[in-house]
DNA sequence: AGCACGCCGACT
DNA sequence: GTCGGCGTGCTC
């Protein structure tokens, strides 16, 4: 596909399931090129995908391309793979999984490539000139002996002290010339000497670092180490010889657990070029760090979800932290699962991965117990920690106040009188959960929502946590007009200012999206957490994730029994997951600690299970549970979720697709179904569940129900997408 | 998804 | 009289 005047298909950014046709009369392009064409009314940044022969084309009318913006591919050969993998896989716009891919600028049509400064050289007539030529020109005969031995840069010229009049003057005799170049790229090998000091390893540490370190081929290795376990230190240690080797590592992180101390560790120990990828980056520098890794100027790339798409020079291994985080499935758009398109690109790059988590996901455990993974466990606290006590306190018939039973706040005033600190887990922010009339029952629902106002004291306002509707607290009752209303249940804001009234003299910090609204302002909670400034720490789930508070001996869990009885069947999985985590935020370092689970059953499986056995025993029971109901990974799901205003046009959409569903063994769709939220937002959503045996299957299936969408009228009218291998149902 | 066109209510 | 609300239809 080299010469002009040739028909191209085009992968655009758009949500439609299809290719577009144009003709380039411009420049020779590649498969992966980017191109400028018209659509509709607007310009839009497409990829070029094949060439196509001009008896192919359609009726329409063909348009030709206004740009070429790259005369080469823009993709590195696995990430070409990986996009047109993932769009078949998950049954996507291929534009739109390109594009999303792509750091905004270069989506935008931007260069790929480093901006270009301008080199000076010698002209074949400025290499005759002799140094006797020179001999009364000092400063001339100086620039000539520099560019005799490479080209160099405006500025590296002006720092040897030689003035741009100068230069103009050597380059009108003619003896210089300009052009324009990308920057010389450093190819020396990292330097590792310095700085890295590994800490001794335990024997299971030390399994797992050669375990992965064995590895010369694609190999995914679960890495399941209870937190403290030193998981940290096995990746910094598996890094090392990949480094060494001259290749690059790709870190993939929670959305939150990208701490400053995590990059800190990795610093520490490696004096080696390391690029961060998260959301508070500007679009240039996004740019530049893509720029670096694929040129392999950046030896670890350390990112979020979409860093999976980060090209690089030389790949060597992979590592995902928190394997079972849900920050890796992206939940709009394109739903891609981060973690498995960075299994499918290790398999492209035939390279090691490593999935590292305390509470491994339900398809990563399965995946080590059939033996696809390897299989670390890191069991014993590194640096000799000591494991923490469980208790589960029956929160039927105590004495409550704000969400703290009489018992746990004994518990708590013990640790405070000891000089330690305590973290409570409430998952619910704001500072009551509904607000009610005391005469009659009533309570304040939003208007667009199925679900009851939450009330916040500190914007003196009732909010909605779904669509974010608010409105003044009103006076009376919305339906007796009765002027005794209450609040309902206990958000942390409540519990922030009850605590602090039950405990004066201690500070009281509350991290929760609310409090940590403004840019940087989780970190400056969390390191003043670190530092002893507080000594009761009130959060949301976003405590939970990978911070270390040495100091803290008790952790609560205040309410959990939402879990234990949800309509989600992964709710039990991330109850267990949450529990396990925060258990390893209690007594880190040489300090015992203590979990505390409040919950009116404490009879149930789950807590019996998880508190007595594990979280292993838990899920692989769970897993066991699974497989006799098909459900991931034992079977295959994919969701039609569909939303409207008009709950009648979801209803008819949805059942006019569920009719033309095709009696099949091993698969079928269940609903037209309600969402968890039948109502959000003034729109009624309602979903249709395929349910398959074979990842073939639902393939097929997928591939055919989507081709009847497009004709159906029904499905125009309302909003609608697909979520291959769904993580909630909400 | 955008962006247009196209018909019905409250304002300079 | 217009400005603008969002329904619906199309994009090589």
């Amino acid at each position: 596909m080299s010469q002009i005047n040739q028909f191209l298909q085009v992968a655009l950014p758009v949500p439609l399931r299809q290719i577009f046709s144009y003709r380039n009369g411009l420049a020779p392009v590649t498969v992966g090129s980017r191109v400028r064409v018209p659509f509709g009314k607007r310009q839009l940044v497409g990829f070029v995908v094949a060439e196509q022969a001009e008896h192919e084309l359609g009726e329409f009318q063909v348009k030709d391309i206004i740009e070429v913006i790259d005369q080469v591919s823009i993709w590195n050969t696995d990430i070409w793979q990986l996009v047109t993998w993932g769009a078949d896989y998950y049954h996507h716009s291929l534009g739109e999984v390109a594009a999303n891919a792509l750091p905004v600028l270069l989506r935008k049509g931007q260069p790929a490539h480093y901006p270009r400064t301008e080199y000076w050289q010698l002209t074949e007539a400025g290499k005759k000139i002799t140094a006797e030529q020179l001999r009364r020109a000092p400063k001339q005969q100086q620039l000539m002996t520099l560019l005799e031995q490479e080209p160099l840069t405006r500025n590296a010229i002006k720092d040897a002290g030689i003035s741009s009049t100068l230069l103009k003057l050597v380059a009108d005799k003619g003896w210089i010339t300009a052009y324009q170049a990308e920057p010389e790229l450093k190819s020396s090998p990292w330097q590792l000497e310095d700085a890295n000091q590994p800490l001794d390893l335990n024997k299971e540490q030390a399994v797992a670092v050669s375990a992965v370190n064995q590895q010369s081929s694609y190999a995914a290795l679960l890495l399941q180490g209870i937190t403290g376990s030193g998981k940290t230190e096995v990746y910094l240690q598996a890094i090392t010889p990949v480094l060494q080797r001259n290749q690059q590592v790709l870190v993939l992180v929670p959305e939150i657990g990208l701490t400053p101390q995590t990059l800190k560790r990795f610093q520490q120990r490696f004096d080696v070029p390391i690029v961060m990828l998260h959301s508070g980056l500007t679009d240039n520098e996004r740019l530049q760090a893509w720029l670096d890794s694929r040129s392999g100027q950046a030896a670890i790339i350390i990112g979020t979800r979409s860093a999976v798409y980060t090209p690089c020079h030389k790949l060597g291994l992979i590592i995902i932290d928190e394997e079972h985080d849900l920050s890796f499935k992206q939940q709009d758009g394109f739903r891609y699962h981060a973690r498995d398109v960075a299994i499918k690109r290790a398999q492209l790059l035939d390279i090691p991965i490593v999935l590292g988590t305390a509470t491994p996901s339900l398809e990563t455990l399965n995946n080590a117990v059939n033996k696809r993974f390897h299989w670390l466990k890191l069991d014993q606290r590194a640096g000799g920690a000591e494991l923490v006590k469980h208790q589960v306190l029956d929160l039927k018939q105590q004495r409550i106040e704000s969400g703290v039973s009489a018992p746990l706040r004994d518990q708590i005033k013990e640790q405070l009188e000891r000089g330690n600190q305590v973290l409570l887990f409430l998952n619910r922010r704001g500072f009551a959960p509904a607000l009610m009339c005391h005469e009659c029952g009533w309570l304040a629902q939003c208007q667009r929502c199925d679900a009851y106002y939450t009330l916040h004291k500190t914007h003196n306002q009732l909010l909605c946590h779904h669509c974010g509707s608010q409105r003044p607290i009103p006076r009376q009752c919305g339906d007796c007009g009765a002027s005794h209303l209450m609040t309902h249940g206990v958000g942390t804001e409540q519990l922030e200012q009850s605590l602090q009234q039950q405990f004066p003299g201690y500070g009281v910090l509350r991290i929760d999206r609310d409090s940590t609204r403004r840019k940087g302002e989780l970190s400056r909670h969390l390191q003043a957490a670190t530092e002893n400034k507080y000594q009761i720490l009130v959060g949301t789930q976003m405590l939970a994730k990978g911070h270390h508070f040495p100091n803290v001996t008790l952790v609560a869990l205040l309410d959990v029994d939402g879990a234990l009885y949800s309509a989600d069947f992964r709710a039990a999985e991330r109850l267990a997951q949450l529990f396990t985590q925060v258990a390893g935020r209690a007594g880190r370092a040489r300090k015992a600690g203590k979990v505390v689970l409040q919950t009116h059953h404490p009879e149930h499986d789950l807590i019996q299970d998880l508190l007595n056995n594990g979280y292993q025993d838990f899920a692989i029971t769970a897993l066991a549970e699974r497989q006799l109901n098909e459900l991931p990974p034992f079977g295959y799901m994919a969701l039609f979720r569909a939303e409207a205003v008009n709950r009648q046009q979801v209803l008819t959409a949805l059942q006019e697709l569920a009719s033309l569903m095709p009696e099949v063994t091993g698969a079928q769709l269940l609903g037209p179904m309600p969402a968890l939220m039948e109502r959000k937002a003034g729109r009624y959503r309602y979903q249709l569940l395929l349910h398959c045996q074979s990842r073939k299957l639902r393939h097929q299936l997928l591939h055919f129900l989507l081709a009847k969408i497009s004709p159906l009228g029904s499905w125009r009218k309302i909003r609608w997408s697909l979520d291959v291998d769904p993580q909630d149902f909400t």
